[in-house]
DNA sequence: ATGTTTACTTAATGGCTCTAAATAAAACTA
DNA sequence: TAGTTTTATTTAGAGCCATTAAGTAAACAT
């Protein structure tokens, strides 16, 4: 199920261990794992404490302490999880059709990522309502890395996209002062894969699609809609037309993990 | 500092009593709301537990029992208190220029619902993170009616927009069915002051402006920007585009509550 | 064989929600 | 005015929770 994490989980890690115990303690922690979403999903958000994943696990309480330092770095570690999961469906959907077209591709994977979002709603929830906590903030956090490389996603087919077909932006000059600095220090993080115009456009694409699953994910617009697919669609269609992509009319919504 | 709420606040809410019983029960309320929000501005929203809220207002833990039936309806009445606030604020920026064009107001209105959120980010924020429980998602709920009022202020002024001075909207032919009927249903919720078309451009407008709040307030767009101010303004720019009003070129943030 | 590291255990502290029972004051009622 | 009800509050307690401390048994290293 887990591709090795590569940073370090938890304080309770040991330094030197030999390769058995390695691969016991991989188990463990993917069992861990299991526990808390299996709480999460059939319980709710508050049923994920460290008691009752121990519990569920089958040692007692404390024993957690061994692999994670505590509370915020369980919850930092099962949203790593997540974000993993979701980066590698999207993953999948993009490198579905290889020989499609890169605005195919692009918007497969939107669709991918919504389609993780509705059938796994407590999992995407949890990555909004679990409070991001100074720790899981820090760079080296393994939350932090793989919310980092689940954007790059669609960055990188952003990027693709730019460089190949590359689509209308803005005249810098329209832009406030202001912003056009954020977009120049933005790029910069980026390597300048994307001039600070281009950068713009993908935030604003980024910012919409992932602003409504944030929206439908925590019921903000159960007062209008009941089913948002349609919305979301709606969205895809909108920002489609302002990268000036060509697509066929409507294709299937890639199958989910 | 509150208005008469209406509805019952808890379950503990008394049958027959009398006036000076009532102002004292009224009191003790405002001291809880304040005691709540004072804990989750200084403290954060972990700090604002039953007993702590208790202990700041000066009685002990289980007292705050007759004022709300349990936890869930202590963070719905306070969650409500800040709706009010918010739609308070915005209405006093809709109303600052009454002979003022509608578009002026319209926008009025919108920046000081990010001009509350941002000088308010603790309880604007509380206002998402705060898991929406079954309860406070009935109707009845304090929650859920102060929540309305609040979408009913920009609601009411795209409703007067639209009698007045009519903005575009799609070709109903151009919207999938699924969206067609639920746009028509909530049409019919808000007594058809809005035909489903507007009703949908409303919508957008409404999922993109408060989108980005909730998306800056639970600072998911760190990664990109340090200053959403300017983002928000081009948000606002672009909305304004598409309801085809015309503004003066910038006008002054409005101050806040 | 001995000592260290790892993976746990139980015990304990202090906080939390919430229930139950008791108590004092205020308000009604007769 | 005397007595009863209603309201506001308290303390006691059960059962969670996170976290720390101290102890134990097995695996490993030398």
């Amino acid at each position: 199920m887990s591709i090795p994490a590569g940073a370090d989980e938890g304080s309770g890690m040991p330094a030197r261990t030999t390769e058995r115990r390695r691969r016991l303690r991989e188990a463990t922690l993917d069992e861990i794992h299991a526990a808390a979403r299996r709480l999460l999903v059939d319980k709710g958000p508050a049923a994920v404490t460290i008691n009752a994943v121990a519990r569920e696990v089958g040692m007692s309480g404390p024993a957690l302490y061994h692999y994670y330092a505590g509370y915020d770095e369980l919850v930092g570690a099962v949203t790593a999880g997540f974000f993993r999961e979701l980066a590698e469906a999207m993953g999948r959907a993009r490198d579905a059709h290889p020989g499609a077209p890169i605005a195919e591709r692009l918007v497969a994977a939107c669709r991918a990522m919504r389609a993780w979002a509705t059938t796994h709603p407590a999992e995407f929830g949890w990555i909004f309502a679990s409070p991001v906590t100074p720790s899981n903030r820090q760079p080296a956090s393994a939350r932090h890395q793989a919310a980092q490389r689940f954007e790059q996603i669609l960055l990188d087919l952003f990027v693709e996209l730019w460089r190949t077909h590359p689509f209308p932006v803005p005249d810098p000059a329209d832009l406030p002062p202001s912003l056009r600095e954020q977009l120049a220090a933005y790029s910069d993080t980026i390597g300048g894969l994307l001039p600070p115009e281009a950068a713009h456009v993908f935030l604003t694409c980024w910012t919409r699609m992932y602003g409504l699953l944030c929206m439908e994910v925590l019921h903000q617009l159960d007062f209008a809609y009941t089913d948002m697919e349609p919305v979301f669609e709606e969205c895809l269609r909108d920002l489609a037309g302002r990268l000036a992509l060509d697509l066929p009319a409507q294709s299937a919504t890639p199958p989910a993990t």
